[in-house]
Formats: C-alpha cells, sequence, structure tokens
DNA sequence: ATCTTATTCAGGGTTTTCCCTTAAAGACGA
DNA sequence: TCGTCTTTAAGGGAAAACCCTGAATAAGAT
C-alpha cells in the first residue's frame, strides 16, 4: 500500500519538483496538488490522502490556519509542515494546529521522504534544526520563564514592539509612553522571548507581518 | 550538447526538486547546486555552465549582487532569475544586473524548460505575468514619472545591509565574509551616513523596499 | 598621472541593547 | 480570596552597536 501525499505550496515550481521527486519513491504517491489553504481543504475532502506536504506561508489561508481546519475535520490527518524559516512562532504555531511534522526546506530529499514515511505510522518528525529551537523552548518552559499561552503578546508589548520597529530607542519610547526606560527594557526582553527572536530586524519583520508598521515608514 | 545547467536556491529541497525535474529532459543536465551568492561564484569559475538558475533571495550575497558580479566576470554567462515576487523591484534589479530571463516561482515545469532553452540560445525569456510590471514601468520612465534611480550603496554596502537586515550581528557578518569587524563597522557607518538613518529597524525596512531580504525570513 | 571611490583595518570611547534576577501594585477570573 | 497575568521598576553586568578619527591598498575615471 503505498503513501497517497497531497502537496500544498502556492509555488507550481516547488510542487512539480517535489512530485518529481517522490514519485521516483515506490511507496509514495502524490494524488494531488494545492496552491492555496483552502484549495487544500476542498481536495483533501474528496481525495483523502495520508499526508499532506503543506507549506506554512500561502496565500488565501495560510498553512497554519489550514492545518486548524484539516486536523478539527479528521483528527487522523498527517500534516506535514515545510517552512522556510525555523523561527519558533511559526513553529509552535504549526505544531498547535496539529502538524505532526515540520521540515525546513534547507533539507535533502531524503530527509523529506523519512518525514513522510514517519509521520504515515502516526509518528512525529521535526527537523534537526528546528528541534534545537523547541528543545530550548521546553526547557524555559519547563523552568517557569514562560507562560502557557506565550506566543500572543499583550498589548504592551504589542505597543513597545510597534515603536521598536519604527525604530525608536528604549530611552525615546520610555518618553513617549512616559515609563521608565527599564519598564521597556522589560517589555523588549519578554517579546523577544515570547517570539523566539534575538535582532531588531528579526522584530521589524514580525511587526511588519502583524500589520504593527509598515515597510515604508 | 546538452545544456549544463547550475542550480543556485537556498533551499535544497527545491534544488533537488528542480535537479529531478529537469534530469528528465534529455537536453538539460544539471552540473551542480549552490545554496547562496558566494557559493554561485565560486562554482561557476570552475564549472563554465551554460545556465544559471538563481533565486533573487538568497542568504550570504543576494541573486542580484551575484549576478552582477557574475555577469561582470563573464558578459556572456546566462542567467535565469527564478523569484517569488513579481515586484518591479526584484525585476528591475535583476535584469539590471545582467539576467536573461526572470521567471516566477508559480510557473508549470514546462515554462522553465522552456525558458532555459531560450536563455541558452542568448535570447531573453520574461514570465507573462512579469513583463505586465515590466511595460508598466517602462511606460511611466518614458512619461518621465519615474526618474533614474540613484543606488547610493556599493555592492559591498547592499551585501553588509542584507545580513544586518537578516538579523545577523557584526561579528556574525564579519564571520561570514572572512573580514575583521572593525571593517564591518566601517561598512554600517557608512550605510547608516548615506541613507540618513540611525536604527536597525529603519535599515532592515529599507533593505525589504530594495528587495535584499524578505518579511518572511 | 592624478584624483576619486571602494574596501580594508584599527584605537579609543560612548551609548544602546541584551541577559539574569528580583519584586511590587493592579486587574481579572476561578 | 487566591492565583495568574500584566505592567511597572530596578541592580548589575556583558555584549553589541555607534561615533570620531586616521590610514593603507586597489581599482577606475578624468
Amino acid at each position: 500500500m503505498r503513501i497517497k501525499v497531497l502537496l500544498a505550496d502556492d509555488h507550481q515550481i516547488l510542487r512539480a519538483g517535489l512530485k518529481s521527486l517522490l514519485d521516483s519513491e515506490e511507496n509514495i504517491e502524490v494524488i494531488s496538488e494545492a496552491g492555496n489553504g483552502r484549495e487544500t481543504i476542498a481536495l483533501v475532502k474528496k481525495l483523502t490522502p495520508d499526508v499532506i506536504v503543506m507549506d506554512v506561508a500561502m496565500p488565501d489561508m495560510n498553512g497554519v490556519d489550514a492545518t486548524r481546519k484539516l486536523v478539527q475535520l479528521n483528527p487522523n490527518i498527517k500534516v506535514l509542515a515545510l517552512s522556510g524559516h525555523p523561527d519558533s512562532v511559526y513553529v509552535k504555531g504549526m505544531l498547535e494546529a496539529g502538524a505532526k511534522g515540520y521540515l525546513l526546506k534547507d533539507v535533502a530529499s531524503e530527509e523529506l521522504v523519512l518525514a513522510i514515511n514517519t509521520v504515515a505510522k502516526g509518528r512525529i518528525y521535526v527537523s534537526p534544526s528546528v528541534s534545537d529551537t523547541l528543545v530550548s523552548d521546553y526547557l524555559q518552559r519547563v523552568k517557569g520563564e514562560i507562560g502557557p499561552d506565550s506566543k500572543v503578546l499583550s498589548s504592551r508589548e504589542r505597543e513597545v514592539l510597534q515603536l521598536v520597529a519604527e525604530g525608536k530607542s528604549t530611552v525615546q519610547i520610555a518618553g513617549l509612553l512616559h515609563l521608565s526606560d527599564r519598564t521597556i527594557e522589560t517589555h523588549r526582553k519578554r517579546i523577544m522571548d515570547k517570539l523566539g527572536m534575538r535582532s531588531i530586524a528579526q522584530l521589524t519583520k514580525y511587526a511588519i507581518r502583524e500589520g504593527l508598521t509598515s515597510v515604508d515608514s
């Protein structure tokens, strides 16, 4: 019995490449492809694939929301996330949504095949480089340094993040918000902890994605 | 005589997929792969491929700078740009740098094969959807609505800026480029002077607007 | 041949950010 | 009321970024 795979990614050429790769495996069969989350759900309902290889970033319903919906419809569905970045927000988001694996796009084809076989058997597969961030996050959680639902920023934190992403310094932000600069430092630290980021550049991009600021400002 | 192709993209799995696709074409042969601009240049010097299929957004020297350098070394080199975005900044950058073609990642595999064959013959190939933005930009220029763009930064400076916008520290960048950290500091200072910016957040946004990095990385 | 620009590197110093820890006051729900 | 979360604040120290200055080599342009 071959593993029936559905590919979901917004880049047709990537899907074509993966299909070509996977079809040369005798125990894997690519039965269909989707270019966004909505399409994926429609196809899964019709075709009942064993494994869905899904990109995290897609237009018209992203991978996280699509996964959540798919798992809701069928808790036994196996979603293998395929992503370009190892940021913990994405990893956490997909795994929380019910994905059974998380692969970086920078993996060898053998690892993809291994991952598909692993999740098809009902086990979890995570890229080694990804499990690093996962484990460090987990350890922080065990030590109680992060609360349970830590990926959601508080409104004050979002406010501070916005100002950071606008290029303001800690002291400037403190002045604007009429707070001590030590307070702003605390907020900054908690923001970075929650998001698993270590640089202003990463924070800025996150803020742009979240609509807190715009690229042209 | 088969067309010798070199694949340059930061995602190994995409390269593997493309290789699998292209190797089934009897007049195309993938001779090597690179994960960033620097690697690409080193490999091209050794292997003299006919066509380089190059992603625009790559870490450690992006596709635009790599193309510029490659064309400088050998004006007959054929670079086929492969990008996820139809934005005019990217298109302009690559074509200005001397690329012979521009393909979106959302193309069918047949079109990729066609594009490779076209540029290998010395002609230009641009995705239909891309030529739209190209033409409208051209028309604006003819009407004088856009002046000639003044690219202030040197290519080294753009390279450093890209890494800064990816969240790398001065020491990390120095390591990646095999330079002293004092040198990187000088570059950073000159970049900020030239752009009149005083924070990493602003630099990051500028880099995004210029296509040196992407919001989701 | 001279001038300019890019690229490389460094000394020495200030400012800003980052890390680790502690802690108090207010809010809000169980 | 008890516990958790948020927001506020701070001490002390390490790392990174920023500022000002000077300087040598190399490639290109006039």
